[in-house]
DNA sequence: CCTTTCTTATGATCCGGGTCATAGGTGTAT
DNA sequence: ATACACCTATGACCCGGATCATAAGAAAGG
């Protein structure tokens, strides 16, 4: 289980909108309302929908039978998720979550269609999306396949930097992220995340700030 | 290195082109003749065209510094590879090369985007492979990152029975793989396959006949 | 303030799959 | 027929990361 902390700024760069919300109106979309907690749909159900966030965070993931979590990704205002299922055609083959309260807009399959055909402009930058998520994915996949803790945390962390908005003049950015959110990233186990970023910090890798990391 | 056996039916329904060859005419594409192990593109180089299959067969994949092969995809006759680095802007993530002699249509991105312009229906299509793929690779991601190899093997044969055509009558299907090449999919070494494969037949998992594997 | 619940942290143990060595089987090319 | 390159197969060994236990720090919520 996810620690709730705020993570808002994270993954892909923000105030990157999918979707404008005069656009949404104008397809008569619905923006509901999320309260922490609450699934947004469950692995195995039907894509109806196009989602895209408004407020808060969303998270997609999987349990394992025995209970470990893989987080397939984080979303934030103004991005979108669920499309893989929705424009594939098949169910949803992960969970989707609200971190935190908020807010997110909902779009039927047909309306959606609808949109991207009178808006060829979104419908590439869709692809655009669709693209950048099987960039992360084949990374992970990468790393996870044959590379050993030290080689995927690294990789992770300078993806995460990439993504992260920079303060000028700082050359390290915090990772707002802590080490069972990256164990649930990477496919490794806390306990490895915590002797690996010590064992980095020692060797110069990154720097520890009390228990924040900066990379 | 992959053994050149023919695995020309395989990982995506057949005879779904993505393009019809009249519409690469009309906007002028370039079909080139490749020849057996021929590189089309490498990790890091740009991405400028638009590739399709005509005739043979494609292999993605990446090589570790250790020389260890993951292979992320075999692309067959009207299938399209390499639209996430040039849709989504970056380089390439990874090889391609002919694993038999064949046909490539190769198309520059500006043509590329003005056909997808004025044919709706296939850039829905496109959205459709790019969705599947994500699909195929959030599995593998969730096989590699907290399952045995059991499982991993499990997870792919079913995966693969469900793509490749089926004689009707017959329950079971040939898997056309080495065990070298499906190590390579799941990230195992080659005697795990072998030594799992084995087991798993012992367990009524499967049937081999002779080396073949029928699932 | 105190309690709860999540974090980070560290040591001990264990075992699954990687690694290495060796060998026989199979298909293709000459 | 022979050679070669890749395949399947199997045993021995080992090590890295999972697992388990335990505990102290930090944040959230009443």
């Amino acid at each position: 289980m996810a620690y709730p902390i705020d993570l808002s700024n994270f993954l892909v760069k923000r105030n990157k909108k999918l979707i404008p919300i005069q656009l949404f109106e104008q397809f008569k979309a619905r923006l509901v309302n999320v309260r922490k907690g609450q699934i947004l749909f469950e692995e195995g159900d039907p894509a109806r929908d196009f989602y895209q966030v408004e407020e808060g965070q969303v998270k997609m993931y999987i349990l394992n039978p025995e209970g470990q979590e893989f987080t397939q990704g984080f979303f934030n205002p103004g991005e979108s998720f669920g499309e893989p299922a929705l424009l594939g055609g098949f169910n949803y083959p992960s969970n989707a979550m609200a971190v935190q309260k908020g807010k997110v807009w909902r779009l039927p399959k047909p309306e959606f269609l609808q949109l991207l055909k009178e808006n060829f402009d979104i419908h590439i930058k869709l692809n655009e999306v669709l693209c950048k998520r099987l960039q992360y994915k084949s990374m992970i996949l990468t790393e996870v396949s044959s590379y050993d803790p030290g080689h995927r945390l690294n990789t992770l962390l300078k993806y995460l930097k990439a993504k992260l908005p920079k303060k000028t003049g700082e050359e390290k950015v915090m990772i707002p992220f802590t080490r069972q959110q990256m164990a649930d990233m990477t496919g490794l186990r806390v306990e490895t995340v915590i002797r690996t970023i010590k064992k980095m910090e020692k060797e110069n890798k990154l720097k520890l700030q009390g228990h924040k990391i900066l990379f």
